[in-house]
RNA sequence: GGGCGGUUAGCUCAGUGGUUAGAGCGCAUGCUUCACACGCAUGAGGUCGCAGGUUCAAGUCCUGCACCGCCCA
């Protein structure tokens, strides 16, 4: 057959944009229900529809699509579900940005324009993630792409709500929550992110309203003084016991408040002494309820005073917090001032500070969805990789509180409730309802609200099936098998899923969750585009050149189970690119020496293979085994690493090596006795069938390794498996390889063993003698029966790869060649006549060192084997494993003595 | 305060109780060897964070401590 040649460099850019393309036209990714295949199936984590792909994206979906590649290559029907999230706050808020440029405001526009405004802006941006995923090369279903605002998962959404509403789950309550004044909006403790800041300790005087000293309290926020109704004390503490049930004054205004005692008063804290203000911090309002203390609010909805507080009215919080200190200082009830330290909730999606407030809000409550989550992973319906998470996540779900689902923003999924205008009547409803349940009214408002974003996500495993409706898809599809994500949003979204998903289909949406390790730069700090720490897999991909292939490989050839985090840096894809070159001129290598070579002929009997062929035939089988074994067990790093070290270091270093010793001019070498056999007379293979055997080898294995790869790298394992020659379309639909254990050939490895051991020690001698790389030096060995014929069989090997010529065996016993260099291995004793240009002095030291070295592990050894307990209790396999070194280092010693010995003699 | 990680070569990391702890990068030396200098060959480089303990045997298991980080409150 015709082989082509491959062009001398490989360059990404040239080649992977052209084969996603061929995969997407030729409908690879897509999914389509089949009752007699078995589906395997993984719901993307949604990226957000304002997002850019970042190097986050860039570990996890790798990770997705080597699973989904790999499986479909195992003949599963794989389904890799894309979409993305309407993102409710980041898409509000980026659209909100951009009016305010034109100097409009989301109140001049109105709800409906300024939907349409956002609409407007997805269509436009929405899709830049989409198309960077697809340069990723990653075999998503986009036939199947769904946006959580489409009209049929919308349907789903209402659905979910209504249910929950009816079940009672779902409720309304007047409550403190996490409020952001500048999105305006509540938000779930979940998007609270804790962020440590330096900020002040006031101590303040609250006088005695009887002219007293009263108590001197400590707060980090003055501004909310106003609203103060009491100081609280804890109950044992001896300074405060005689003041409580007395008044004292708040500054200010001057408000006549009790000192109570409640035991969440923290003693240890400033002066042990509290301010109690139910309107503005959590605890207070509990403390006040308890107590039946009113609650006062001096902030409005953007963190602003309110009109009722005077002089203040309309400041800002930080504003105000700046001159109600001063003013405290001014009437003389500052004690003091100290710096301070603590942790501020801040929004995760803005980072403005978080303000508790009370508010009207949509809640649901989790209890019991928790509790058959946490039964879920417990028993092992849901695995965690590494095991540790499902600790993490039920951590969570064993503590789980009431979650705020309504957010008072315009973009998002409307609240379906209804309430009526004549008797308050408040009706959830998939369809806007025409009266009112309770009292027939027809004058009925939608609530303003919309759901959390992450209430519409949570559905995602079976609301993008079709769900609430029992369409095939969700009955074929349904559950998934894998969540590969971040540990950033195991609460957020994990266990929303698993909580979701067990309440309204009674199953798990999916068996497996692998947790990757978040991407860091290399000092530690986490990649982030805004602090200009991060790498853009984009720029790296095109920019740089390195390609998807390269990024991918980067990424996941780190993704192990035991680090939480992993450091990376431009240089580890620059190492990739490397890799690649290596790959495609290994390639090229093989292509060009396929010559005449047809696939299609019978595969080389056995007894015309070499050593080497047999060799690398072995090693290639015990990969098949790993890179499978370590793909079922989510060792990516593993995964990787077998095949770069395969590739790399057996197949191109060593096989490349010595086919071309076969190719090449002269003798092949001889084919070696199958295992266990005896060496067949007169089949040793001719000239051509060698040649054949050898080009079989080179391409069987090449072939199948591309295969092997192709999850990882797919587009130059998909190049290079196309100009080879191939069965099939496209790799990514050709089989996975089968463990081929008929090649898996222990002896054939003790032998090249035994060859690479002596190469090796050769070219070190050379090396240590400064010989020059190209000059032939004759070769002089001893070797035991079987070494000599192991070393025999692949002389041809030995002669080129070490560059010795002639090769001389010696018979035990014969004196050994004057002026030689001496290495003494387990197979062989090797020697380097050097005749009169030997040095005896160096030559003798150096084998005294080695003598020495040798002596000390050897009597080591000894000792050990000496010691009954060791003896006595180590198991016999390892007793004897070391019983067998011993013996080899004490022959290793005689050598060496003996060598030393004639060194002296020839002196 | 509670929980979870990590600490192994200059850097990034493997290491599944058992011989002399490995890899890639970096470093040094040599090499235009006809696939590849994004390469080849050879080499230097380690008190496995510290202190105890278990074991015939500990980088590996247990306890405590230190430092770095993440999550929750």
């Amino acid at each position: 057959m015709a082989t082509k040649t491959l062009p001398a460099t490989y360059d990404p850019r040239q080649v992977e944009m052209a084969w996603y393309k061929t995969w997407m036209d030729s409908g690879y990714f897509h999914a389509a229900v089949d009752p007699s295949r078995e589906p395997f199936v993984i719901m993307l984590p949604l990226p957000n529809v304002t997002g850019e792909s970042h190097i986050g994206t860039g570990s996890t979906f790798s990770i997705q699509d080597v699973l989904i590649r790999w499986r479909r290559m195992q003949g599963r029907n794989a389904l890799w579900q894309p979409g993305t999230d309407h993102a409710g706050i980041a898409t509000q808020n980026v659209v909100e940005r951009e009016l305010a440029k034109e100097g409009l405001t989301l109140q001049q526009l109105g709800r409906e324009k300024f939907v349409e405004r956002v609409w407007q802006w997805k269509y436009r941006y929405g899709g830049i993630i989409d198309e960077q995923l697809k340069r990723m090369g990653f075999s998503l279903d986009w036939d199947r792409y769904v946006f959580t605002l489409d009209p049929g998962y919308s349907a789903s959404v209402t659905e979910a709500f209504v249910r929950l509403f009816h079940e009672g789950l779902i409720y309304r309550g007047k409550r403190m929550v996490n409020w952001c004044p500048r999105d305006g909006s509540a938000i779930s403790d979940l998007e609270v992110e804790y962020v440590e800041m330096d900020t002040s300790l006031w101590y303040v005087r609250y006088p005695g309203a009887d002219g007293s000293p009263g108590i001197v309290i400590a707060t980090q926020r003055p501004e909310t003084i106003m609203a103060d109704v009491a100081v609280g004390v804890h109950p044992d503490d001896d300074r405060y016991r005689r003041l409580v049930g007395t008044h004292v004054l708040v500054p200010i205004v001057n408000r006549r408040v009790p000192v109570i005692a409640d035991a969440r008063v923290d003693p240890q804290f400033g002066t042990g002494a509290l301010k109690i203000t139910p309107g503005h911090a959590l605890v207070d309002n509990e403390i006040g309820a308890d107590h039946g203390l009113p609650v006062l609010v001096v902030l409005d909805p953007k963190g602003r005073m309110t009109p009722e507080t005077g002089k203040y009215a309309g400041m800002d919080r930080f504003e105000a917090r700046k001159m109600v200190g001063e003013d405290l200082k001014t009437l003389g009830l500052v004690e003091k001032v100290e710096a301070y330290r603590t942790n501020v909730g801040t929004c995760d999606r803005c980072h403005a500070v978080i303000e508790p407030y009370i508010s009207d809000q949509w809640f649901c409550d989790m209890k019991e969805m928790a509790a058959r989550a946490a039964a879920a992973i417990r028993d092992g319906r849901v695995r965690f990789h590494h095991e540790r998470w499902a600790k993490v996540i039920l951590n969570f779900l064993d503590h789980i509180r009431p979650w705020t689902i309504s957010r008072q923003l315009w973009w998002g999924h409307r609240i379906p409730v209804w309430q009526c205008d004549a008797c308050g009547e408040r009706a959830a409803s998939t369809t806007p309802p025409q009266r009112c349940p309770r009292c027939g009214g027809q004058t009925l408002a939608q609530d303003p609200d919309v759901l959390d974003t992450w209430f519409s996500s949570g559905l995602w495993p079976f609301a993008t099936l079709g769900w609430p409706a029992d369409t095939t898809d969700l009955r074929y599809f349904y559950p998934g098998d894998v969540l590969v994500s971040d540990r950033g949003i195991l609460f957020l979204w994990i266990a929303r899923m698993i909580m979701l998903g067990l309440h309204f289909t009674g199953d798990v949406p999916f068996t497996d969750v692998y947790v990757a390790p978040t991407v860091m730069t290399l000092d530690g700090r986490r990649m982030s585009r805004s602090l200009g720490t991060g790498i853009d897999p984009m720029e790296m991909v095109e920019a740089r050149g390195y390609g998807a292939d390269a990024v991918r490989f980067a990424l996941v050839s780190r993704c192990s189970q035991e680090q939480q985090d992993l450091r990376f840096s431009e240089k580890m894809i620059a190492d990739v690119r490397n890799f690649s070159t290596k790959i495609w001129n290994a390639a090229r290598f093989v292509l060009m020496n396929l010559g005449e070579f047809d696939p299609r002929a019978p595969a080389p009997a056995p007894a015309v293979l070499s050593a080497a062929d047999r060799w690398i035939r072995s090693r290639y089988a015990r990969l098949v085994e790993d890179v499978t074994a370590h793909l079922e067990a989510y060792e990516f790093d593993r995964t990787a690493r077998a095949l770069y070290d395969f590739i790399w270091s057996e197949y191109c270093d060593w096989y490349l090596e010595m086919a071309k010793v076969d190719l090449q001019a002269g003798t092949p070498t001889p084919a070696s006795p199958a295992r266990g056999g005896a060496r067949e007379r007169g089949n040793a293979g001719t000239r051509q069938e060698r040649r054949n055997a050898v080009q079989h080898t080179l391409w069987c294995v090449l072939s199948n390794t591309m295969k092997l790869l192709h999850p990882i790298m797919p587009f130059i394992t998909e190049e290079i498996w196309q100009h080879l020659p191939h069965d099939g379309p496209s790799i990514m639909i050709s089989p996975w390889p089968q463990p081929p254990s008929r090649w898996t050939d222990p002896a054939a490895e003790r032998e090249m063993n035994a060859l690479m051991a002596v190469v090796r020690a050769i070219r070190s001698l050379r090396t240590e003698l400064s010989i020059p790389p190209a000059q032939r030096v004759p070769l002089s060995l001893r070797a035991g029966k079987e070494g000599q014929q192991i070393l025999e069989r692949t002389r041809p090997y030995l002669a080129v790869l070490a560059r010795v010529d002639p090769i001389r065996f010696d018979a035990p016993g014969t004196p050994r060649p004057a002026g030689s260099v001496t290495t003494v291995l387990a197979e062989a004793e090797i020697a380097i006549p050097l005749g009169g240009l030997i040095d005896v002095p160096t030559e003798r030291s150096r084998l005294q060192k080695t003598l020495a070295a040798t002596r000390m592990e050897m009597e080591r050894l000894q000792q050990r084997l000496e010691d009954r307990d060791f003896t006595g209790r180590a198991p016999a396999d390892v007793v004897s494993q070391q019983r067998r070194r011993a013996e080899e280092l004490r022959a290793k010693t005689q050598r060496l003595q003996e060598l030393l010995d004639s060194l002296s003699s020839v002196k």
